[in-house]
RNA sequence: UGGGAUGUAGCUCAACUGGCAGAGCGACGGACUCUGACUCCGUAGGUUGUAGGUUCGACCCCUACCAUCCCAGCCA
């Protein structure tokens, strides 16, 4: 039942890479890589691409797929980002073995290249400034012109960049740049800022060994080339490299030449899947951080208790393309209730209780039933659950009264409750403010495992023993958006205004069937007839435990409820 | 008004590379049910972005147009 050993569906990518074995290139290799950069906390977008590169290597003989960390950036990147993404990809289910690389581990490798090209007189040190280097480059319709540094001399810029790695220069002074073709109508080639200056910063690797540091565009496909890569996956903006990513590799003395593929990202709907809003969100508050249950990271989707499988489930399901695309929630939400229905144990919590007493019950007593955990699953076996004279039914499961279609208890009205006796409603006891406070029922001691005679009874509800039943808080996540494209409303001054404020309700009095004492932290259950909840990992404790929602049941009331009322 | 890409059902993707346009999710209707869940059965939904062209035959090839996305970081 491993689902790791199924293979992932086809798609343009694994048409391009069969194609490519069937030609014998890469000596019939196929080695992929995720390269993240650690500089945030990994999303169900990222999750796409893990899936993608690491499915691949699963999929293919001899497939290979390393865990590379983008680190050429030591202002925005964090040690505990690291930790996090490693974490994350292990989770969700795939290996790299014994290939965990930093880009950083290239420092040297790369700072050689570099001066090849500049010994090859294909790069050069310049002077300009940020600015004036935005000036230089011309605009999308108007080509550059060349830098007044451009035409230094091979000995003048290998002393430079000596100098810049030395440390001599202060952040912004120098830059190193490819000399490409400064009218190219490809922005990216007009000369490229291969290495700049950075004093001050401890990188996570290599601490303060170096002042200078590579670009992306010049770092990732000698990285890549470095490591073997054959096919080297990313996603869609960077179709515009692939010229320079060529060049660079076509102008040093390396070998190995990867093939750049591209594919679209996933935007999902009702949420943003954006390291920098993601970073904002976490960084203005706005959620708790970036494990928040309502975030669209690993670390949230862990927490709010999706499975590994699931969202491996879900990028089976949504394909690899180019198309600019917005997935529905529907199809995740789709996938966990698959993967939940089938394997988490059924049990039964009231999240809005209305205290239920049954009049012919005796006073004082408990009887053990029996209950399935799984409806079609016997193996998953069976518990008890306490009756007791007083219970707690939810408090939107009774109506004074209603229309056919409720299938609840109402006054004089009779409800099965689940696993347990069919109940009558007799009395309904008032507060002060007209406030319904309890229920007296009676029970039909017959019915425990069968129907009544001669009558039909026309609903089940859920139930937990007063006494026996154990408080419990229960947390009600929703989309966090109220928009199904919040970062794509032009009418609207921030992504921020779609926030949805009914994202996260706490049901503070909530009671939970007692056999619940003994969840595991992150064990998943489907409360009958409200939906599939996880014990929450890091605030449940044994004195207080702490449920989160994953997912509501499928919901076909609500229209109905629409319709009709 | 430069360059690069993408348009197939409501959404996401298929269509053996030129041979009767399908699936999953969703929607709608029904059956079953001690979960308004699950499961099962059924229905609707398409001028394949548009207009031409090539061909016995076009989602697929050609031309033009339209729409959308990406690119002017010393970010990745």
């Amino acid at each position: 039942m491993s689902e790791l050993e199924t293979k992932s569906p086809g798609n343009f990518i694994r048409q391009i890479i069969d194609g490519d074995l069937k030609a014998g290139k890469h000596d019939g290799r196929v080695h992929t890589r995720f390269p993240p950069e650690p500089n945030g906390y990994l999303h169900i977008g990222h999750a796409k691409s893990i899936c993608l590169n690491f499915g691949v290597a699963r999929d293919y003989q001899s497939g290979k797929c390393n865990l590379r960390f983008d680190d050429t950036n030591p202002h925005k990147e964090n040690i505990e980002y690291v930790d996090a993404i490693i974490d994350d990809v292990k989770w969700l289910g795939f290996d790299w073995q014994d290939r965990l690389f930093y880009a950083s581990d290239y420092f040297q490798q790369l700072h050689d290249y570099a001066l090849e090209l500049i010994k090859a007189g294909k790069a050069y040190v310049c002077d300009l400034t940020a600015e004036e280097v935005r000036d230089y480059r011309g605009t999308l319709t108007e080509p550059g012109k060349a830098s007044p540094y451009s035409n230094r001399t091979v000995e003048e810029n290998l002393d430079l960049f000596r100098r810049m790695k030395a440390g001599e220069y202060e952040d912004g002074t120098r830059v190193l740049r490819a000399r490409i073709d400064m009218a190219s109508p490809n922005m990216n080639m007009r000369d490229p800022t291969l290495y700049r200056i950075r004093h001050g910063v401890i990188h996570h690797q290599t601490g303060e060994a170096w002042c200078i540091y590579p670009m992306y565009d010049f770092t990732h496909p000698i990285s890549d080339a470095l490591e073997g890569i054959t096919h080297s996956l990313c996603t869609l903006e960077f179709e515009d490299h692939r010229p320079l990513y060529d060049w660079v590799l076509n102008n040093i003395s390396i070998a190995s030449h990867p093939q750049q593929i591209e594919f679209s990202r996933l935007n999902l709907q009702y949420t943003v899947v954006s390291k920098r809003k993601l970073t904002q969100l976490v960084d203005e508050g706005h959620v708790s951080g970036w494990g928040d249950p309502r975030m669209p990271t690993l670390a949230g989707l862990r927490r709010r208790g999706y499975t590994s499988s699931s969202i491996r489930e879900f990028c089976d399901r949504i394909g690899v393309t180019k198309a600019e695309n917005s997935v529905e929630m529907g199809i995740l939400e789709a996938c966990i209730r698959e993967d939940l229905d089938r394997n988490a144990p059924r049990a039964m919590a009231v999240l809005d209780p209305l205290k239920v007493v049954i009049e012919n019950f005796p006073e004082g007593e408990t009887q053990q039933l029996e209950a399935p955990n799984h409806p079609k699953d016997e193996g998953m076996g069976k518990r008890t659950i306490a009756f007791t004279r007083e219970l707690y039914i939810d408090r939107a499961d009774f109506r004074e009264q209603a229309s056919r279609k409720y299938k609840r208890l109402v006054t004089d009205g009779e409800v099965r409750l689940r696993n347990a006796y069919v109940i009558k409603c007799n009395q309904v006891i008032n507060g002060p403010d007209g406030e319904i406070v309890e229920l007296r029922c009676s029970y039909d001691a017959e019915t425990l495992g069968a129907n009544p005679q001669g009558r039909k009874v026309r609903g089940v509800i859920h139930w937990v023993s007063a006494p026996e039943g154990i408080p419990a808080e229960i947390r009600l996540y929703d989309r966090l958006f109220g928009h199904p494209t919040p970062d794509g409303d032009k009418g609207v001054r921030s992504f921020l205004e779609h926030l949805n404020p009914d994202s996260f309700k706490v049901a503070g009095n909530a009671v939970v069937e007692p056999g619940l004492a003994q969840a595991e932290p992150g064990a998943n259950y489907q409360f009958e007839r409200e939906g599939y909840f996880c014990l929450d990992q890091q605030d449940s404790k044994a004195t207080r435990l702490v449920f989160n929602r994953t997912v509501t049941l499928r919901d076909s009331w609500q229209k109905i409820d629409r319709q009709k009322g």
